[in-house]
Formats: structure tokens, sequence, C-alpha cells
DNA sequence: TCCTTGGATAGATGTTCATCAAAACAGTGG
DNA sequence: CCACTGTTTTGATGAACATCTATCCAAGGA
């Protein structure tokens, strides 16, 4: 499993759209995260590791659901590991998901004008 | 000014990411929004737009603000248009853009798991 | 040790997309 | 009607991306 690092810097990144306009740095972070929301599989993904029982799930599940090979489905984990939006564990012979709610709802906190982002 | 019909149905999409796993059809539609957010400048766009006093921006002063020409300024206002998340209005010589903030909360509600949508 | 199964990587291909220059379109004022 | 400014459309080009096949790595069981 290769490493994990958060690519994304969400920690500083962002105050509400509405609130003040994005600086171009913060506009390209937060954009990376958006891309990789931005396809069906990985979105689909996405939710069914949140949503499945315990929290994870492992990819022999996520291939199940959908017309796709295998490396595909590993494609796509990849890239919503590499944003920072999920984590992968190997427990034997299966790797299992899960995902990193905060930044989730970190990227929904900047979507409506709420109070911005507590510093952590 | 062409048609502003909403091209995404965010009426019917969606139940949050962890709740349940997203439809093939629901993943669709809601790529289309995160396809549409996924480009930095389209992001400052719809931050300026949204932070701008009275809530509307012409495009004179989004242009200012980048370093590309009028036609690729045009083209992500166009993106942000199809997908619902701005309207553009002509008003004498300038043409005005808002938000819709309505797009903007439902899609920021999927992302956290909160209550569902209630439907309008 | 060898074989099998789960999962990731490498390389190739067709499509989508961001950008620009050139042209067209829409108002305003002379 | 013409010239000028602001905005959009068109067409072209290069980069990014989703998908596949083939290959490779890791763990478990004979």
């Amino acid at each position: 499993m290769p490493k994990q690092l958060p690519v994304v810097a969400m920690d500083t990144c962002c105050s509400p759209l509405a609130r003040e306009p994005l600086s171009a740095g913060q506009a390209i972070e937060l954009s990376k995260l958006f891309k990789a929301m931005a396809d069906p599989v990985r979105l689909r993904l996405l939710s069914l590791i949140a949503s499945h029982a315990g929290g994870e799930a492992c990819v022999c599940d996520l291939t199940d659901a959908f017309d796709l090979t295998g490396p595909t489905i590993s494609h796509h984990l990849k890239v919503l590991r590499e944003s920072g939006l999920i984590t992968g564990e190997r427990r034997g012979t299966w790797v299992y998901y899960r995902v990193h709610p905060e930044v989730l709802a970190r990227l929904s906190a900047v979507l409506v004008p709420g109070d911005a982002i507590v510093p952590a």
C-alpha cells in the first residue's frame, strides 16, 4: 500500500465560497478534491464505502457493483486515495477502504455561507 | 442569452453519500455538478460572483481577475451556467451573473451524513 | 515450494477538456 | 448607418483522463 499522505491541504482551505473570493492557490487545492469526485464511478465508490456497514468496504465488494474491470476500479480508488478522501488498509487477504469524513465535512462547509472553518 | 434550464436534476438528488449507495443515475447527475466545479478558474468565478456586493457580478469584473482571454472566461461561465450553478442576465451593455444558492446547498448536504433532502 | 486468488501497476488507446485566435453577435453612441 | 465596446461562438491544438489488456506483487492453502 503506497503512502497515504493527504495531498490536498484542506487544513487551510477555505472560507465559504460566498464569504470572500477564493485565492488562486486555494482554488487549485479545492479543485483537486472536486476533480476527484467529478466521476460517477468514484462517487458511487465513495458512497458505497461511506454507507457500508462498519464504515469500511473491501475492494471485492466494490468491484462487483460495476461493469468495469478490476484495474479500472483500482485506478479510481487510487485517485480517491491520493486526493485524501479515503484510505486503504490491507488486512490479510483483502484491502479495506474507509472515507475521511472530515474532508467531506470541510468540503461541504465551503459550499454554504455558514461560519468559516475553525483552524485545527 | 441561451436557455437557463437547470440541466442537472437536483430535485431528486440525493440522500447523503453515507446514508445509502448512490444509484448509477444519481451518480451521473451529481458528477455533472462536481465536474463543473472541478476547475480552479470556475471555482474562483463562482466565489467571485457569490461574494460580490449585491450577489451579482458582471463579466467585465470577472475577466480582470484572471490572466485569461475573454473567450476562455466566457467558456467557463457557460459551463457553470449549463450545470445550473449560475444564471446570467444582460442589462444594457453588460451581462450580470449570480449564483443559485439552493444548488450549492443541496450539493453541500449530500456530502455530510445529515438529514435526507426534504422534497420541495 | 507451487498454485490460486485479491489487488495494484504499466503501457496503450480513444475521448474529453482548457485554452487561444478569429469571427460573429449585441448594445450604445456618434 | 457606422464605429466602438462587451460578450459569445467557432474551430483548432495540446494536455489530461477513463478504460482496457497484460503483467506483477502479496497473502494463503495444497
